[in-house]
RNA sequence: GCUCCCUUCGUCUAGUGGCCCAGGACGUUGCCCUCUCACGGCGAAAACACGAGUUCGAGUCUCGUAGGGAGCACCA
């Protein structure tokens, strides 16, 4: 069997689009079959060198790889050409030289009596021969079409509800639903697997397959996906490119993951490995009903794949993120060392990169309420002697820098908290970082000395003023 | 307007006539843990759109109503 994934690089591939490559992907994979992609691209207007970038690097970043293609619809004009002369013959299909307007009328009065809007078929039996006229397919004129959709079961569709749709522009370049007949054919796909916004085109595609007298591939017509509102995916919440995910930290693990369980689910399992996704997965399994993203899902998903990541995995992707915020990766602590520390307390790796500018930066003042609640003078003492003691470590490690703060809080009968909570505030300039062990390990002794000195002379500065 | 599709906690979902006064997850929330923020652990609140029918029995079957979505292009 094989399946495809055929978007239109008309605008960036979102994480609608991604979704139904995902189920057309692990269909295939599950089937041992194979899956192609294919760039429809005929609207030459409308179709952009970024969007087809866009497709090529968000496939690639989630893994999703093909084992044909990518096949670009634009160069497959002369193919296409020869069909609608084919059906030309055949009399599946007519040369129509109604105007635009005349058409407009027409639908204007359907609607007006409350029917549907359709072609009245004036030029199908006139037999014309304008070179530069639209050519129009014969849609049946009685009978049924019956969709046996994987996912939306049957549906019936009547003919009579159908009009004679155009396959070729007046300027001979084809339209949608014959270039997709087509290629379907030529790549010999088995199965299709969209989004339900081409059910409807489906009767017209099946009657013209007919028509060319080739086989009706299986249809699996997947709901669209909505946004956190249930109204339809804008551009903030997710229908900006997939690559917009990657930027902003999340893991592909995580994003399949969450794709894959938006209208599937294996009972009460949440994660599925890829593994997993691809021996679970049926497409019959899909529901019917639309759903809505929920952002904090996803967030909740990313944090769980960036928890059990393998640290050096992540190495390549955050150091993406510093390079992208202008932080020199030399001045920093060892990535995996820095990674094994906040995978733990990051929900992305952006944030991951974010929560760690203290250790390439040197902070400009202190947040205020920290500084007015933990840098008093009452901790001057205890943290001049901690100064001393840290500075006579002589291996930066842990339990060393532990041990010594612990052993400082009891010299001056404090709880451990009532020092390591103003050491934070003097090394990172804020309340908030990884356990206090954690942070002076990671600054390095030479930099976490040199901050608490400023510290002290802070507090020092301001008793005094 | 016409055709087609959909409807279980706020959200994703389990559920295929009795196991369901509806289960899990995210989120929300209470407590515990704790050097901060997180993590983690233990609890809580929260849903079968509505109305008829079929049946001993309906979230589960049928019909209708309401609401939502898609399509009806010389776009894909």
């Amino acid at each position: 069997m094989k399946t495809r994934f055929a978007p239109s690089p008309t605008g960036l591939l979102h994480i609608g689009g991604i979704r139904t490559a995902l189920f057309s992907w692990l269909y295939a994979q599950h089937n041992n079959g194979k899956f192609v992609l294919r760039i429809e691209d005929t609207d030459r207007e409308r179709s952009t060198d970024e969007a087809v970038q866009v497709i090529l690097d968000g496939m690639a970043w989630l893994g999703l790889d093909h084992d044909e293609g990518p096949f670009y619809q634009s160069q497959r004009f002369d193919r296409y050409k020869e069909v609608n002369e084919q059906l030309l013959e055949a009399g599946h299909a007519y040369r129509c030289t109604c105007s635009k307007e005349r058409v407009e009328q027409i639908r204007n009065e359907a609607m007006s009596r409350g029917e549907k809007p359709r072609y009245d078929g004036h030029c199908r039996s006139l037999n014309l021969d304008d070179i530069n006229s639209v050519i129009r397919f014969k849609t049946p004129t009685d009978g049924q079409v019956i969709v046996d959709d994987q996912v939306q079961g049957k549906v019936i569709f009547e003919n009579s509800e159908l009009d004679d749709l155009i396959i070729a522009r007046s300027d001979g370049t084809p339209t949608y639903n014959l270039t997709v007949v087509v290629d379907d054919i030529d790549m010999e796909i088995t199965d299709v697997i969209r989004g339900d916004d081409h059910l409807n085109n489906t009767p017209r595609q099946i009657n013209i397959l007919k028509a060319l007298g080739a086989e009706i591939p299986n249809y699996a017509h997947i709901p669209m996906i909505l946004g956190p509102d249930g109204k339809k995916l804008s551009k903030r919440d997710g229908a900006a490119s997939v690559l917009q995910y990657r930027d902003d930290g999340y893991l592909p693990e995580a994003l399949l993951n969450y794709l894959v369980r938006l209208g599937w689910s294996k009972g009460d399992q949440e994660i599925f490995s890829i593994d997993e996704m691809i021996s679970e997965f049926d497409i019959k399994d899909v529901n019917k009903s639309a759903s809505s993203i929920n952002p904090d899902k996803l967030l909740w998903l990313n944090q769980h794949y960036l928890k059990n990541a393998d640290n050096a995995s992540l190495v390549k992707p955050l150091s993406e993120l510093l390079k992208a915020m202008d932080l020199t990766i030399d001045t920093g602590p060892d990535l995996e060392d820095l990674i094994d520390v906040q995978k733990h307390r990051t929900e992305t790796l952006k944030d991951m990169a974010e929560q760690s500018v203290l250790f390439y930066h040197d902070f400009d003042e202190y947040a205020e309420n920290a500084a007015k609640k933990h840098l008093r003078p009452v901790v001057l003492e205890p943290l001049n002697v901690l100064y001393d003691a840290l500075k006579s470590i002589q291996d930066w490690n842990n339990e060393h820098i532990k041990s010594t703060i612990e052993e400082i809080a009891e010299k001056f009968e404090m709880k451990m908290g009532k020092l390591a909570q103003p050491l934070r505030v003097a090394v990172t300039g804020t309340g908030i970082s990884p356990s206090i062990d954690d942070t002076l390990r990671l600054l390095g002794q030479e930099k976490s000395l040199t901050r608490l000195r400023k510290a002290i002379e802070f507090i020092e500065n301001r008793s005094s003023s």
